[in-house]
DNA sequence: CGTATTTGTATCAAAGGAAGTTACAGAGCA
DNA sequence: TGCTCTGTAACTTCCTTTGATACAAATACG
């Protein structure tokens, strides 16, 4: 299926917020950066908000800003947040249950995936937004 | 996302051959085991034996076996083998270059990116298909 | 109070990729 | 020669993601 770049476009979106140190930045203006619509940032901003990394304001003057400090906020944190894919699907249709691999191939690549997720997962818990402003500021190569 | 399940009917395919003790094992065969068309899998044995895990003989009583016993063949060899997707997809569209964040955030999640497959194919070298076939004989749960 | 601005969300269209299917050439055995 | 099986091309179908339009609700300000 179509691969899904809602956690780069979030880390994009959250890195932009970072940045701005005055109050709220309006979705538009992320969107001119991250070069797509304003409503899939918004969309994504929702998501954001859900999980408590960001604080949105409705009405004239409104917009959004970061709910806690970069440093706060982990990689591991977005990548929840958003709901990213698995590193790989399982099985389109239903292996052969009278397979004695069919019947047992799903249970066991479950798991695999729920184990590989969590590696996935401590691997980003090592950096912070404030991280990434670094090496954004520092011209990364 | 990486959203593909060429991995899962990889291993999927490769328990099947490492069970059948008695050489070649037909494409049509495998396919009533995943449940799937005989092409797809076919497909995905022309991978694996680009990756020289399996090897295929044509003709009447032909089919396919593995190059070598499963104690050797890793899970991470498999993921190398099938062009299995990134964790996350990069911006569909390049950002906005003028922008200092659209400018270097690309490298930046590219290399992110390639450090996770680095940890992933660490976690996935730690099983054999030796190791699969056990769990599955087991009666995984 | 009325106007302008911005978010939140619903809905639809467009694009892209994976899987399923059909078809057939080529290889190999009896 | 005839049968069986792989390798591969070509096409369809389905699903997901992204992009786009539209509009109600919220909020600031004169």
């Amino acid at each position: 299926m179509a691969a899904n770049s809602q956690f780069a476009m979030a880390v994009h979106i959250l890195t932009m917020l970072a940045r701005s140190s005055e109050g709220n930045v309006k979705s538009a203006y992320i969107a001119g950066s991250v070069n797509t619509n304003a409503v899939v940032i918004r969309r994504l901003l929702g998501q954001l908000s859900n999980a408590n990394l960001v604080v949105s304001q409705t009405g004239a003057f409104g917009g959004t800003r970061l709910a806690r400090t970069p440093e706060k906020i982990s990689l591991c944190e977005i990548y929840k947040a958003v709901c990213c894919g698995e590193i790989f699907a399982l099985h389109p249709k239903s292996p052969n249950q009278d397979c004695p691999v069919g019947k047992n191939i799903e249970s066991f690549l479950c798991n695999l995936q729920k184990e590989i997720d969590t590696t996935v997962g401590d691997k980003l818990r090592q950096y912070t937004l404030n991280d990434v402003i670094g090496k954004i500021e520092a011209g990364y190569v």
